[in-house]
DNA sequence: GTAGTCACTATTTGA
DNA sequence: TAGTGACTAC
């Protein structure tokens, strides 16, 4: 079925492996897509060349990293074929199945208006069960027990499976947390009495949705998306790829699917991501045609060729040459700097110069850490040269004290179930339902088995809570009329108003306080942007996309930070590499170039995790199209510490006659026993902490390796003790002989800075 | 029931 | 160091 209008002429500019990746459009195809080598062109012109070639717009279902992608790939796709282009189902993974669980949800027992829970409140509710378990969330700690059962989820492990396997059961003994699979059990009960669902629900409870096919529904589904495109299907996960599987295989034959990834790109292994997916793929559909792109058209040569050496020191890897018609350009530029204070001053030194020899401007420059955490100093010197720099990442807009406590009034008006909303603002603005309300609440709607919400009638409070429960509850059954009723806009004002949160700011006076009024009134001129979003978009008429508080809110939980990304503002970017995944820019600077933090310290141990750090390097590496220029600290204030890094091991592995150092890295130092702040503690022109039992200036730590049992040692803070055991995870239990608390305890020996005074 | 202090502890990436 | 949770005093 062929369109009468025949005009392909936007395939001329295509090179040929591009062409037939973007014409081949019958049957599984899969595009190893490397760096640069216009892959969000081929997506995009292959969608326009479906839809050219007479397929519904609505009948493709492409999956996108970003929301932006999505938006821009739309934008994109419309000039070629006009407004049509917004009617394909564009976006993540998590917002496109959210939508279709918006509509679906309770056919597997959910309400349609269910809450998306986040990192933050999947937490909280964990520790909560810890507590009505009576365990001690020190041994259980919460960070692990959720990614514990976020990989399960993402498994497809069930609470009753992972109560039986007994490999996982077995891990969580090693771990000291032998109850875990209970505390999953629970979750999951807790999270479905609140009608909420965490991020992996978006992905399993559509999985089960589709798999359990009640009343026909995958049906309705697979006969609708009949052309599947996946893009960095590389950072997929098994469950992702489960539910593809049962999007693409219509009657056992349709297999209209199209991935586009690059084996070497994959960076979430740790949140499940799995390379395994792409070999799969090669099984499942056996009858796929490949495409490999590898000419890259981004960077120079000295770049594509840095970043071939680096990738090629990793061991499994899908064969291909990426290969570069530019010229060399400009070399690698390394810089060693003393301190990072050196290293972020540096940086705004080169930055200036570069964008007067080379007349960039600010958006073309990008600094790219391992860590969030890096970026203060960069933006201290930044500011101090008076560069304009914009941070994505870190504690973002909507993670603020007061936006998450007005948007936990917009979920509970939304959802009464959502516990964690209600946990959050029953008693703020303060009215007096105190811990011990709270507690009993808790603990009733804990016995009953049902939402906090749905007990507080039934509750005999004391005179002073009884009331103040009931205005509670009147100011939210009044929001969720507002909300019945009216936009997000007029919603979210009357919320703000009734709740009283801003005049408690008012009554505060303070400039702080003032900052929170101005964060508040920031949000309502987002949410009011949402709402009229609709008036300006009038190709974008896909049926639910209607702009209620109830949408508003599924669109920020589900936001990345490049979706928070504005394009035309001239400033200089800094991110995570994690975060820079699929952007570019002319000149890039990746810093904290040093063992322990790039590679992180937490992938040393091992060569998987070490070959994910690296094609984490190489992702930096290749988001550069002119300059690329790589720093390092020799020393680094770190939690306190002054720690002394290595070079990173990945510098070693780019060819020397490609780099241009302000060092001569022939003078790396060997790689001896772990320096780990061995002997060259040194004291900062800073006040001295307070309550040191020891004499910093004295204090000379060993090495964690050189620890026994037995030894008397000196630890800065605590002073003498008796190193008492060592665990196989490297704790020490230490028996300090003044502490006043308690007199043994357990230490972190990777941490620790602990001197031998007596073998 | 609330506010303030204090000691302890964990350090990555993110939808 | 920074964030948190427990404890104490009002």
């Amino acid at each position: 079925m062929q369109n009468t209008d025949l005009s392909f002429s936007y395939l001329d500019d295509l090179n040929d492996i591009q062409r037939q990746a973007v014409t081949t459009i019958e049957g599984p195809v899969m595009v190893i897509a490397g760096p640069g080598s216009g892959k969000t062109r081929v997506l995009t012109f292959r969608i326009a060349h479906l839809i050219k070639s007479g397929i519904a717009p609505w009948q493709i279902l492409a999956l996108t990293f970003t929301n932006k992608a999505a938006k821009e790939m739309k934008g994109r796709i419309e000039q070629v074929v006009g407004q049509s282009a917004y009617k394909v189902w564009a976006g993540t993974f998590h917002s496109i199945f959210s939508r279709i669980l918006r509509v679906e949800a309770h056919r597997i027992g959910y309400p349609n208006d269910f809450t998306i829970y986040d990192t933050d409140d999947s937490k909280s509710v964990i520790k909560e069960i810890l507590k009505t378990l009576s365990l001690n969330p020190k041994e259980y700690n919460v960070g692990a027990v959720r990614s514990r059962i976020s990989s399960a989820k993402s498994n497809l492990i069930t609470p009753k499976a992972y109560g039986t396997n007994e490999e996982l059961l077995m891990a969580d003994q090693m771990n000291r947390r032998p109850m875990t699979h209970k505390i999953y059990e629970k979750y999951v009960a807790k999270c479905l009495r609140a009608g909420a669902m965490d991020f992996d629900d978006l992905l399993l409870q559509t999985f089960k949705l589709l798999y359990t096919n009640p009343d026909n529904i995958r049906d309705k589904y697979q006969s609708q998306f009949k052309y599947l495109m996946v893009d960095e299907f590389q950072d997929t996960n098994f469950l992702q790829y489960e539910i593809l599987k049962l999007f693409s295989i219509y009657n056992g034959s349709n297999h209209n699917i199209c991935i586009v990834g690059d084996d070497a790109q994959s960076i979430y292994s740790f949140r499940g991501a799995t390379i395994e997916n792409i070999l799969q793929f090669e099984q499942d559909f056996p009858d796929v045609k490949t495409f490999k792109l590898e000419q890259n058209y981004r960077s120079t040569n000295y770049i594509v060729q840095a970043a071939n050496e680096i990738i090629n020191q990793n061991s499994r890897q899908i064969q291909k040459k990426i290969w570069t018609a530019n010229d060399g350009g400009h070399k690698i530029k390394l810089t060693k700097a003393m301190t990072e204070n050196e290293e972020g001053k540096l940086v705004a030194d080169k930055i200036i110069e570069q964008k007067n020899r080379y007349s960039l401007a600010n958006k073309d420059i990008a600094i790219l850490y391992r860590t969030n955490a890096q970026s203060r100093i960069f933006e201290e010197y930044l500011r101090r040269n008076n560069i304009a720099y914009k941070i994505y990442g870190g504690i973002s807009f909507y993670q603020r004290k007061e936006i998450k406590d007005i948007i936990a009034y917009m979920r509970l008006s939304i959802n009464h179930k959502d516990d964690e909303a209600l946990k959050r603002v029953i008693n703020y603005p303060k009215r007096g339902i105190g811990q011990t309300s709270v507690g009993k609440i808790i603990q009733i709607a804990n016995d009953n088995e049902v939402s906090m919400w749905e007990c507080l009638n039934s509750i005999d409070f004391n005179g002073r809570a009884k009331k103040s429960v009931g205005e509670f509850v009147n100011i939210v059954r009044a929001s969720q009329q507002k909300a019945k009723t009216s936009d997000a806009y007029k919603t979210a004002l009357f919320i703000v108003k009734k709740s009283g949160i801003i005049d408690l700011f008012k009554a505060e006076n303070s400039i702080e306080a003032q900052g929170r009024i101005d964060n508040i009134n920031a949000l309502l001129d987002g949410i009011q942007e949402f709402t009229e979003d609709d008036i300006l978009e009038e190709g974008e008429n896909i049926d639910n996309q209607e702009r209620t508080l109830s949408n508003f809110l599924q669109t920020i939980s589900l936001m990345t930070d490049q979706d928070k990304k504005e394009d035309n503002v001239d400033s200089v970017t800094m991110m995570s590499v994690h975060a820079a995944k699929g952007l570019e820019y002319k000149s890039v600077f990746v810093v904290g170039m040093e063992e322990n933090l790039f590679p992180s310290y937490m992938s040393l141990s091992s060569p998987d995790q070490l070959e994910e750090e690296r094609r984490l390097f190489y992702v930096a590496i290749t988001r550069a199209e002119q300059h690329i220029s790589l720093s390092f600290a020799n020393s680094r204030y770190q939690y306190g510490n002054v720690r002394f890094n290595d070079p990173s091991r990945f510098l070693d592995e780019i060819s020397d006659d490609i780099i241009e150092a302000n060092i001569t890295m022939k003078a790396k130092p060997e790689f001896g026993p772990p320096k780990v702040l061995g002997g060259n503690f040194k004291k900062l022109p800073q006040n001295k902490p307070k309550g040191l039992a020891v004499d910093a200036s004295n204090f000379k730590p060993n090495p964690a390796s050189e620890i026994r049992v037995g030894q008397q040692i000196l630890h800065l803070k605590f002073g003498q003790g008796e190193v008492l055991s060592i665990d196989e995870r490297n704790v020490a239990t230490i028996r300090f002989s003044n502490a006043i608390d308690s007199p043994e305890k357990r230490i972190m020996l990777q941490y620790a800075r602990l001197q031998i005074i007596e073998e």
